[in-house]
DNA sequence: CTTGACTCCGCACCATACTACAGAGCTTAT
DNA sequence: ATAAGCTCTGTAGTATGGTGCGGAGTCAAG
């Protein structure tokens, strides 16, 4: 389990430099620890995990915020199990109605694909919206 | 099919007016049509359905842009068959990681609930980075 | 036919999430 | 031991996606 300095972390992490500072500010990546003297930052693989997913996550829609709020859930010394379950229901419960919005859209491109092999099947209409209603 | 004014539309799609001007501005709203002497914009059940699909999509994680190109995809008297189907193709891929990475996401959530059914079971870990790896 | 609510346009401002310096100090390969 | 290439901090700038405001005109209920 190597360890990074901020350049390499970002060059696997596929993000930059700066970025991996703005989330260390915004409390989105624990403080690292620092090098003797140089006082240059020391990452390992789990920074590397966590910053992967605050990519992809981002990419599914959550934002900043939001994503601190997914790693802050869990069961520990401070939080009452009670409450991480309510409010861990209520993020499932929205990522659920995301997976089936997704699913929705995902069916109108298989149509319009079987639309494509029929060859020359033309339609000037808009089919995302002939086909969804996203409610 | 009663026709809105920009006010009514707003109310009904959950946006304020300022935003419906500038998707029209962005084009991501066809222009209405406008009354004779007010100039003012008229909008139809059409209207408030894209709009309902552009607030939910932008939720999901689409950009403006990438919500315009997914209005695009259409068969129509300008795009030929396969190039749209490459394009559809291309998004489906996309629309499907997208799906899968929220049903891991999904998966720690159920598991994080579990936990907590079983009563003071306590880990200071983050759990929503022990069971995912987004890669 | 008034009056309060609505709409027009343009432009300036805002929040989020980066991104790019500058100037100084490390690291490391040769 | 030197030079190219890192990294440091702080601050300012950018892109996206809105949001607010002013002054003028329009709508519609009473």
């Amino acid at each position: 389990m190597p360890d990074y300095f901020i350049g390499a972390l970002a060059k696997e992490a596929g993000l930059n430099i700066e970025t991996i500072r703005y989330y260390e500010k915004m409390n989105l990546l624990p403080k690292p620890r620092r090098k003797q003297d140089s006082n240059y930052r020391i990452y390992d693989e789990d920074d590397l995990k966590r910053l992967i997913f605050i990519k992809r996550a981002k990419e599914l829609g959550f934002t900043l915020k939001e994503i601190k709020e997914l790693f802050d859930l869990r069961i520990d010394s401070r939080a009452k199990c009670g409450d991480v379950k309510h409010l861990t229901e209520h993020k499932l419960k929205d990522v659920d109605n995301r997976i089936n919005d997704l699913k929705k859209i995902r069916n109108v491109f298989v149509k319009l694909i079987n639309q494509c092999v029929n060859e020359e099947v033309s339609s000037d209409d808009c089919p995302i919206l002939e086909s969804i209603e996203l409610k």
